[in-house]
RNA sequence: GGCGGCGUACCCAAGUGGCAAGGGAGAGGUCUGCAAAACCUUUAUCCAGCGGUUCGAAUCCGCUCGCCGCCUCCA
């Protein structure tokens, strides 16, 4: 299994330190306001890389912090009047609510950053006593910064020589800095600001010092996988490399795993352009696992342009293979219902179950190629379609495609999309496209135009049906009774 | 200015040396009381442009054009 390392600029083959073990740390959101589909596109890549791991028999430890006191935070506690802790309580909640609606799974460690205060201050004591650390009098106290020049692989991720850095006249100065590019460990407080005891006085953590404390005290000094956006580069994750290993003498972690932006007209999706959607804006119009799809549709290190199309087919996409999954499920219960067409073998089947997870596994092994994985599912799909065409012995058919099922299962279990039933998609459709109809009343209609198909009259039965289309529903004639689903470009609820 | 990435059909998108996955849209067909849906088939002599390496390149190298990211908080 490859895996893409940022340090490097290759795909690697995954090798942990000890596969009974693997420790990864993802860097999650400072939780001072709803999340965008930006933190959404990064937690589902984490989530669907650790849900893989874990299909391939490694035992994982997952590690994703929240980041619950910084100037952002702050700010907010103060334009709102509220205690900085009430902001980030609640941010948190509704992080869960968004992440939990797109099927992420809990990691399994979760620490916020003020839990950790004590750990930090360890190693910042620790960065100074080994003298990759200098103290500030900043006001009543000090603050404490990192010596960038000390550590002599600064630079080493994100591919910048610290003379690029200081020629790039963007740093601010700061006087008290030794050098512009030093970066803070601790921060003395201000007035008004939280703060926690240490001892260089009152003041609170800078922000990469927390990663590198959490990271060490739940999984240890070298993390076989730390993971985040690509934003995170430079400087977060870099500055974390610098303490982390100056603190420890380790490696801090073996592979860098980055995903890439959302955009919107090719640019990045970001709070300071404005130019973003959140994840409960785009939930009221459409289904998590169209999101989630949508995620997942294309590399995760490639950026991913929003619209509203690219959800709608992503819709499409889902519709069709629940379709399809539907016919199948139809063919075990009542066999064929119509001609024969086509002559394909059981044998094929299995050969094209073979292929299929073959496929599968070779585009996840290879740096979690999803959309590659996406598309040997539809490929799949189009073989079983076929096989269905060709009308077998139902007492084979249902050897054969119980089999291909549980395949499928299986494996869209890791991606956790195309992982409901065709009935609980349907339901899903009528309640994101605000259908003004209930399935029963569906129901009641199909019956209807049932008893006027049975007594022939044509006329009445197609009423019904256009009446149904009006609102969004298309009614489809079975052997054994009337399918309805939900029209896919049905018009949104105004 | 420094560093990095991208440019594949009408749209999205995989592919990083050996006959160009997959999805959407379009076209033709099958099925059907009629429909619709579904399914099947089909849709890039070619991968931004130019030049080079090679028996062979979308894939490697060089240049050109266009777009984007990081260098400041950011997933």
């Amino acid at each position: 299994m490859r895996i893409y390392n940022t340090m490097t600029g290759t795909k690697e083959t995954f090798v942990p330190i000890n596969r009974d073990s693997i420790g990864i740390y993802a860097c999650g959101v400072t939780v001072y306001d709803y999340c965008h589909i930006g933190h959404a596109r990064s937690a589902v890549v984490f989530d669907v890389i650790i849900r893989y791991l874990r299909y391939k028999g490694y035992k994982v430890k997952y590690v994703r912090n929240f980041t619950d006191i910084d100037d952002k935070i702050i700010r907010k506690a103060n334009e709102e009047g509220i205690p900085w802790n009430e902001v980030s309580e609640k941010y948190i909640k509704e992080f869960y609510a968004d992440m939990d609606s797109l099927g992420i799974a809990r990691a399994d460690v979760e620490p916020k950053a003020t839990d950790h205060i004590q750990e930090m201050i360890h190693i910042v004591q620790t960065l100074i006593d080994n003298g990759y650390a200098y103290t500030v009098v900043e006001g009543d106290s000090k603050s404490v910064y990192f010596e960038v020049a000390k550590f002599k692989d600064y630079g080493k991720l994100s591919k910048k020589s610290l003379d690029d850095l200081l020629a790039g006249a963007r740093i601010d100065i700061n006087e008290s800095k030794r050098s512009p590019a030093d970066f803070a460990l601790w921060k003395a407080s201000k007035a008004g600001e939280p703060w926690w005891e240490s001892p260089w006085g009152k003041g609170r953590p800078g922000w990469h010092i927390e990663c590198t404390a959490m990271s060490m005290k739940h999984i240890g000094e070298t993390l076989d996988i730390h993971g985040g956006g690509a934003d995170l580069v430079f400087p977060h994750h870099e500055n974390e490399i610098a303490q982390s290993e100056a603190y420890s003498g380790k490696d801090f972690a073996r592979y860098w795993v980055h995903n890439g932006f959302i955009t919107i007209d090719k640019e990045k999706m970001s709070k300071s352009l404005g130019n973003f959607f959140t994840i409960r804006e785009i939930l009221r119009k459409y289904d998590p696992e169209v999101v989630r799809c949508f995620l997942l549709s294309s590399h995760y290190r490639s950026p991913l342009e929003f619209s509203q199309e690219q959800l709608k087919e992503s819709e499409a996409s889902l519709d069709r293979f629940y379709t399809t999954y539907e016919r199948i499920e139809d063919y075990l219960r009542y066999g064929a219902r119509q001609k024969k067409k086509g002559d394909i073998s059981a044998f094929e089947i299995d050969k094209a179950i073979e292929r299929f997870s073959k496929s599968f596994e070779d585009a996840m092994d290879d740096d979690f190629n999803t959309a590659l994985a996406i598309g040997s599912i539809f490929e799949f799909l189009r073989i079983l379609n076929r096989y269905i065409d060709a009308s077998p012995p139902i007492s084979e058919a249902t050897a054969v495609l119980e089999k291909g099922k549980q395949c499928l299962k299986k494996y869209t279990s890791t991606l956790n999309i195309f992982n409901r039933t065709p009935y609980q998609w349907q339901l899903a459709m009528l309640k994101s496209k605000d259908i003004p109809i209930t399935e029963t009343q569906i129901q009641e209609k199909i019956a209807e135009r049932h008893n006027a198909r049975e007594s022939k009259n044509y006329l009445l039965a197609d009423n019904i049906r256009n009446e149904l289309e009006q609102l969004g529903i298309l009614l489809e004639d079975k052997k054994d009774g009337t399918l309805w689903k939900v029209k896919r470009d049905a018009p949104e609820a105004n």
